[in-house]
DNA sequence: TGCAATTTGCAACCCGGTTGCAGAACATAG
DNA sequence: CTATGTTCTGCAACCGGGTTGCAAATTGCA
Protein backbone atom coordinates (compact mmCIF):
# COMPACT_ATOMS: atom_id res chain seq x y z
CA UNK A 1 0.00 0.00 0.00
CA UNK A 2 1.69 3.61 -0.78
CA UNK A 3 1.53 5.81 1.18
CA UNK A 4 -1.62 8.01 0.65
CA UNK A 5 -0.91 11.06 3.08
CA UNK A 6 2.45 11.14 1.45
CA UNK A 7 0.72 11.03 -2.09
CA UNK A 8 -1.58 13.95 -0.92
CA UNK A 9 0.53 16.15 0.66
CA UNK A 10 3.29 16.10 -2.15
CA UNK A 11 0.42 17.30 -4.43
CA UNK A 12 -0.80 19.88 -1.79
CA UNK A 13 -3.85 18.70 -0.56
CA UNK A 14 -4.30 18.88 2.88
CA UNK A 15 -4.54 15.00 4.02
CA UNK A 16 -8.12 14.74 6.03
CA UNK A 17 -9.56 11.63 7.12
CA UNK A 18 -12.04 11.47 4.14
CA UNK A 19 -9.64 12.33 1.43
CA UNK A 20 -7.30 9.52 2.47
CA UNK A 21 -10.05 7.37 2.40
CA UNK A 22 -10.56 8.36 -1.20
CA UNK A 23 -7.58 8.19 -1.99
CA UNK A 24 -6.99 4.51 -0.71
CA UNK A 25 -9.95 3.58 -2.96
CA UNK A 26 -8.84 5.36 -5.96
CA UNK A 27 -5.83 3.33 -5.80
CA UNK A 28 -7.54 -0.47 -4.92
CA UNK A 29 -10.23 0.39 -7.69
CA UNK A 30 -6.78 0.70 -9.82
CA UNK A 31 -8.58 1.34 -12.99
CA UNK A 32 -10.83 4.67 -13.62
CA UNK A 33 -14.23 5.27 -11.65
CA UNK A 34 -17.19 8.05 -11.36
CA UNK A 35 -18.63 9.58 -9.15
CA UNK A 36 -21.25 7.31 -8.27
CA UNK A 37 -18.71 4.26 -8.40
CA UNK A 38 -17.46 5.48 -5.20
CA UNK A 39 -20.48 6.92 -3.72
CA UNK A 40 -21.62 2.81 -3.72
CA UNK A 41 -17.87 1.99 -2.28
CA UNK A 42 -17.39 4.33 0.71
CA UNK A 43 -21.73 4.54 1.35
CA UNK A 44 -20.58 6.46 4.20
CA UNK A 45 -19.20 9.60 2.36
CA UNK A 46 -21.85 12.16 1.57
CA UNK A 47 -22.16 11.93 -2.33
CA UNK A 48 -21.49 16.59 -2.23
CA UNK A 49 -18.21 15.50 -0.23
CA UNK A 50 -17.45 12.72 -2.78
CA UNK A 51 -17.71 15.42 -5.46
CA UNK A 52 -16.14 18.22 -3.85
CA UNK A 53 -13.28 15.92 -3.43
CA UNK A 54 -12.87 14.37 -6.83
CA UNK A 55 -12.94 18.09 -7.96
CA UNK A 56 -9.89 19.02 -5.55
CA UNK A 57 -8.19 16.24 -6.60
CA UNK A 58 -8.30 17.30 -10.11
CA UNK A 59 -7.44 20.65 -9.93
CA UNK A 60 -4.15 19.03 -8.22
CA UNK A 61 -3.44 16.68 -11.02
CA UNK A 62 -3.63 13.60 -8.82
CA UNK A 63 -6.57 12.49 -11.14
CA UNK A 64 -7.57 13.35 -14.84
CA UNK A 65 -10.50 13.42 -16.48
CA UNK A 66 -12.27 11.15 -19.12
CA UNK A 67 -14.92 11.82 -20.96
CA UNK A 68 -16.07 8.77 -22.88
CA UNK A 69 -20.17 10.17 -23.74
CA UNK A 70 -21.17 8.03 -21.27
CA UNK A 71 -22.61 11.93 -19.37
CA UNK A 72 -21.26 10.94 -16.01
CA UNK A 73 -17.64 12.27 -15.73
CA UNK A 74 -14.90 9.35 -15.25
CA UNK A 75 -11.75 9.46 -13.14
CA UNK A 76 -8.73 8.04 -13.78
CA UNK A 77 -5.43 8.04 -12.00
CA UNK A 78 -3.29 6.56 -14.22
CA UNK A 79 1.10 6.77 -14.59
CA UNK A 80 0.60 9.79 -17.70
CA UNK A 81 -0.92 12.39 -15.02
CA UNK A 82 2.36 14.30 -14.81
CA UNK A 83 2.69 13.84 -18.63
CA UNK A 84 1.48 16.30 -21.17
CA UNK A 85 0.59 14.44 -24.06
CA UNK A 86 -3.12 13.92 -24.82
CA UNK A 87 -3.57 10.18 -24.90
CA UNK A 88 -6.84 7.86 -26.11
CA UNK A 89 -9.47 6.12 -24.11
CA UNK A 90 -10.56 2.72 -24.63
CA UNK A 91 -14.17 1.85 -23.01
CA UNK A 92 -14.89 -1.96 -22.72
CA UNK A 93 -18.34 -2.55 -23.51
CA UNK A 94 -18.61 -5.78 -21.80
CA UNK A 95 -16.81 -5.44 -18.09
CA UNK A 96 -17.38 -1.73 -18.16
CA UNK A 97 -13.82 -0.93 -17.76
CA UNK A 98 -12.23 2.51 -19.60
CA UNK A 99 -8.52 2.55 -19.86
CA UNK A 100 -6.19 5.36 -20.84
CA UNK A 101 -4.28 3.85 -24.19
CA UNK A 102 -0.94 5.34 -23.53
CA UNK A 103 0.68 4.61 -26.95
CA UNK A 104 -1.02 6.36 -28.90
CA UNK A 105 -0.77 9.53 -28.74
CA UNK A 106 -3.91 11.46 -30.29
CA UNK A 107 -1.33 14.15 -32.05
CA UNK A 108 -0.61 11.01 -34.64
CA UNK A 109 -4.76 11.58 -35.65
CA UNK A 110 -5.16 14.06 -38.62
CA UNK A 111 -6.16 16.95 -38.36
CA UNK A 112 -8.57 18.82 -40.69
CA UNK A 113 -7.61 21.62 -42.65
CA UNK A 114 -8.68 25.42 -41.94
CA UNK A 115 -9.57 24.14 -38.50
CA UNK A 116 -7.23 25.38 -35.22
CA UNK A 117 -7.47 22.09 -32.52
CA UNK A 118 -7.23 23.04 -29.09
CA UNK A 119 -7.90 19.69 -27.77
CA UNK A 120 -8.78 16.24 -29.05
CA UNK A 121 -10.64 13.65 -27.40
CA UNK A 122 -10.83 10.34 -28.54
CA UNK A 123 -12.81 7.71 -26.71
CA UNK A 124 -12.91 3.93 -28.96
CA UNK A 125 -15.40 1.47 -27.33
CA UNK A 126 -15.05 -2.33 -27.88
CA UNK A 127 -13.48 -5.27 -25.72
CA UNK A 128 -10.56 -5.00 -23.60
CA UNK A 129 -7.86 -7.50 -23.65
CA UNK A 130 -9.47 -9.59 -20.43
CA UNK A 131 -12.87 -9.91 -22.33
CA UNK A 132 -12.17 -10.65 -25.93
CA UNK B 1 -36.82 24.57 -50.24
CA UNK B 2 -36.65 21.24 -50.49
CA UNK B 3 -39.90 19.28 -50.27
CA UNK B 4 -40.09 18.60 -46.37
CA UNK B 5 -43.14 16.25 -46.60
CA UNK B 6 -41.03 14.07 -49.23
CA UNK B 7 -37.92 13.62 -47.26
CA UNK B 8 -40.08 12.37 -44.77
CA UNK B 9 -42.12 9.68 -46.70
CA UNK B 10 -39.46 8.69 -48.32
CA UNK B 11 -37.55 7.61 -45.27
CA UNK B 12 -40.80 6.17 -43.78
CA UNK B 13 -41.66 8.78 -41.70
CA UNK B 14 -45.68 9.75 -41.81
CA UNK B 15 -45.65 13.56 -41.93
CA UNK B 16 -47.13 15.55 -39.40
CA UNK B 17 -47.34 19.16 -39.28
CA UNK B 18 -44.78 19.02 -36.57
CA UNK B 19 -42.64 16.89 -38.28
CA UNK B 20 -43.02 18.76 -41.07
CA UNK B 21 -42.19 21.70 -38.93
CA UNK B 22 -39.08 20.20 -37.12
CA UNK B 23 -37.65 18.68 -40.47
CA UNK B 24 -37.97 22.57 -42.19
CA UNK B 25 -36.01 23.75 -38.79
CA UNK B 26 -33.07 21.56 -38.86
CA UNK B 27 -32.63 22.40 -42.99
CA UNK B 28 -32.77 25.95 -41.75
CA UNK B 29 -30.09 25.69 -39.08
CA UNK B 30 -27.82 23.69 -41.18
CA UNK B 31 -25.45 22.69 -39.07
CA UNK B 32 -25.88 20.58 -35.71
CA UNK B 33 -28.04 21.21 -32.71
CA UNK B 34 -29.12 20.37 -29.67
CA UNK B 35 -32.59 19.20 -28.22
CA UNK B 36 -32.41 22.32 -26.37
CA UNK B 37 -31.82 24.53 -29.46
CA UNK B 38 -34.47 22.84 -31.00
CA UNK B 39 -37.32 23.77 -27.69
CA UNK B 40 -35.62 27.53 -28.25
CA UNK B 41 -36.22 27.89 -31.83
CA UNK B 42 -39.75 26.16 -31.39
CA UNK B 43 -41.26 27.53 -28.42
CA UNK B 44 -44.41 26.26 -29.63
CA UNK B 45 -43.93 22.42 -29.55
CA UNK B 46 -43.72 20.40 -26.24
CA UNK B 47 -40.40 19.50 -25.12
CA UNK B 48 -41.03 15.75 -25.65
CA UNK B 49 -42.84 15.65 -28.71
CA UNK B 50 -39.53 17.56 -30.02
CA UNK B 51 -37.43 14.57 -28.30
CA UNK B 52 -39.47 11.93 -29.74
CA UNK B 53 -39.53 13.08 -33.13
CA UNK B 54 -35.78 13.59 -33.10
CA UNK B 55 -35.93 10.29 -31.65
CA UNK B 56 -38.13 9.14 -34.62
CA UNK B 57 -35.68 10.72 -36.84
CA UNK B 58 -32.89 8.76 -35.36
CA UNK B 59 -34.04 5.46 -35.99
CA UNK B 60 -35.33 6.35 -39.89
CA UNK B 61 -31.61 8.08 -40.52
CA UNK B 62 -32.57 11.43 -41.06
CA UNK B 63 -30.37 12.37 -38.34
CA UNK B 64 -26.93 11.21 -36.88
CA UNK B 65 -25.78 12.23 -33.53
CA UNK B 66 -22.70 13.58 -32.44
CA UNK B 67 -20.98 12.77 -28.66
CA UNK B 68 -19.02 15.66 -27.96
CA UNK B 69 -18.65 15.17 -24.29
CA UNK B 70 -20.97 17.98 -23.71
CA UNK B 71 -23.41 15.40 -21.74
CA UNK B 72 -26.40 16.89 -24.51
CA UNK B 73 -26.98 15.27 -26.80
CA UNK B 74 -26.02 16.79 -30.51
CA UNK B 75 -28.18 15.91 -33.50
CA UNK B 76 -26.66 16.39 -37.14
CA UNK B 77 -27.68 15.84 -40.33
CA UNK B 78 -24.69 16.07 -42.95
CA UNK B 79 -24.83 14.46 -46.15
CA UNK B 80 -22.55 11.53 -44.59
CA UNK B 81 -26.33 10.11 -43.09
CA UNK B 82 -26.17 7.51 -45.93
CA UNK B 83 -22.21 6.82 -46.04
CA UNK B 84 -21.13 4.00 -43.59
CA UNK B 85 -17.72 5.18 -42.77
CA UNK B 86 -17.69 6.91 -39.03
CA UNK B 87 -16.37 10.07 -39.05
CA UNK B 88 -14.65 12.93 -37.15
CA UNK B 89 -16.56 15.89 -35.37
CA UNK B 90 -15.12 19.16 -34.59
CA UNK B 91 -16.64 21.66 -31.80
CA UNK B 92 -15.83 24.94 -32.11
CA UNK B 93 -15.06 26.55 -29.02
CA UNK B 94 -15.67 29.89 -29.66
CA UNK B 95 -18.95 29.70 -32.08
CA UNK B 96 -20.23 26.58 -30.21
CA UNK B 97 -21.29 25.24 -33.66
CA UNK B 98 -20.67 21.83 -34.36
CA UNK B 99 -18.89 20.00 -37.61
CA UNK B 100 -18.81 16.99 -39.21
CA UNK B 101 -15.06 16.20 -40.87
CA UNK B 102 -16.53 13.94 -43.67
CA UNK B 103 -12.60 13.50 -45.02
CA UNK B 104 -11.03 11.88 -41.88
CA UNK B 105 -12.08 8.40 -41.88
CA UNK B 106 -11.77 6.98 -38.34
CA UNK B 107 -9.98 4.16 -39.62
CA UNK B 108 -6.91 6.73 -39.75
CA UNK B 109 -6.69 6.30 -36.06
CA UNK B 110 -4.39 3.74 -34.90
CA UNK B 111 -5.67 1.21 -33.02
CA UNK B 112 -4.40 -0.26 -29.55
CA UNK B 113 -3.17 -3.66 -29.45
CA UNK B 114 -5.14 -6.42 -27.65
CA UNK B 115 -7.91 -4.21 -27.78
CA UNK B 116 -11.00 -5.12 -30.43
CA UNK B 117 -12.55 -2.15 -31.59
CA UNK B 118 -16.48 -1.48 -32.11
CA UNK B 119 -16.63 2.22 -32.29
CA UNK B 120 -14.53 5.03 -32.66
CA UNK B 121 -15.63 8.64 -31.03
CA UNK B 122 -13.39 11.27 -31.98
CA UNK B 123 -14.26 14.91 -30.94
CA UNK B 124 -11.96 18.01 -31.33
CA UNK B 125 -12.15 21.57 -30.32
CA UNK B 126 -10.89 24.49 -30.73
CA UNK B 127 -11.71 27.06 -33.54
CA UNK B 128 -13.52 26.64 -36.73
CA UNK B 129 -12.45 28.40 -40.41
CA UNK B 130 -14.88 31.07 -39.64
CA UNK B 131 -13.51 31.93 -35.87
CA UNK B 132 -9.94 31.27 -36.66
C1' DT C 1 -7.95 25.56 25.54
C1' DG C 2 -10.27 28.77 22.46
C1' DC C 3 -11.17 30.70 18.17
C1' DA C 4 -10.94 31.17 13.17
C1' DA C 5 -10.65 28.68 9.00
C1' DT C 6 -11.65 24.66 6.62
C1' DT C 7 -14.23 20.61 5.67
C1' DT C 8 -18.30 17.91 5.67
C1' DG C 9 -23.35 16.53 5.43
C1' DC C 10 -27.82 17.75 4.34
C1' DA C 11 -31.21 19.48 1.55
C1' DA C 12 -32.34 21.41 -2.30
C1' DC C 13 -31.90 22.81 -6.96
C1' DC C 14 -30.56 22.63 -12.06
C1' DC C 15 -30.62 20.52 -16.48
C1' DG C 16 -31.07 17.11 -19.99
C1' DG C 17 -33.33 13.15 -20.83
C1' DT C 18 -37.34 10.16 -20.47
C1' DT C 19 -42.04 8.16 -19.45
C1' DG C 20 -47.19 7.43 -18.37
C1' DC C 21 -51.22 8.97 -19.36
C1' DA C 22 -55.11 11.34 -21.20
C1' DG C 23 -56.92 14.04 -24.74
C1' DA C 24 -56.45 15.54 -29.74
C1' DA C 25 -55.83 14.41 -34.40
C1' DC C 26 -56.15 11.21 -37.88
C1' DA C 27 -57.29 7.41 -40.84
C1' DT C 28 -60.31 3.87 -42.06
C1' DA C 29 -64.46 0.95 -42.29
C1' DG C 30 -69.17 0.86 -42.48
C1' DC D 1 -70.73 11.28 -42.66
C1' DT D 2 -70.20 8.93 -38.42
C1' DA D 3 -68.09 5.51 -35.42
C1' DT D 4 -64.01 3.27 -34.01
C1' DG D 5 -59.35 2.18 -33.42
C1' DT D 6 -54.72 3.97 -33.94
C1' DT D 7 -51.29 7.36 -33.70
C1' DC D 8 -49.53 11.67 -32.13
C1' DT D 9 -49.08 15.38 -28.88
C1' DG D 10 -48.91 18.01 -24.43
C1' DC D 11 -48.66 17.86 -19.67
C1' DA D 12 -46.82 16.58 -15.56
C1' DA D 13 -43.81 14.16 -13.31
C1' DC D 14 -39.72 11.48 -12.58
C1' DC D 15 -34.68 10.08 -13.02
C1' DG D 16 -29.76 10.58 -12.52
C1' DG D 17 -25.63 13.24 -12.54
C1' DG D 18 -23.90 17.37 -11.25
C1' DT D 19 -23.78 21.39 -8.23
C1' DT D 20 -24.56 24.86 -4.42
C1' DG D 21 -25.87 27.31 0.13
C1' DC D 22 -25.71 26.82 4.56
C1' DA D 23 -25.10 25.17 9.09
C1' DA D 24 -22.70 21.85 11.87
C1' DA D 25 -18.45 19.31 12.62
C1' DT D 26 -13.67 19.15 12.36
C1' DT D 27 -9.19 20.91 12.15
C1' DG D 28 -5.15 23.80 12.87
C1' DC D 29 -2.91 27.01 15.33
C1' DA D 30 -2.27 30.83 18.61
Amino acid sequence: MQDVEKILTESGVKPTAIRMLVMKEIIAIGHTFTLSDMEIRLETVDRSTLFRTLKLFLEHKLLHEVDNGSGSTIYCRCECRSEHTSHIHFTCTSCGKTFCIKDIDTSSIPHPEGFTIEEISCVMKGLCPDCT
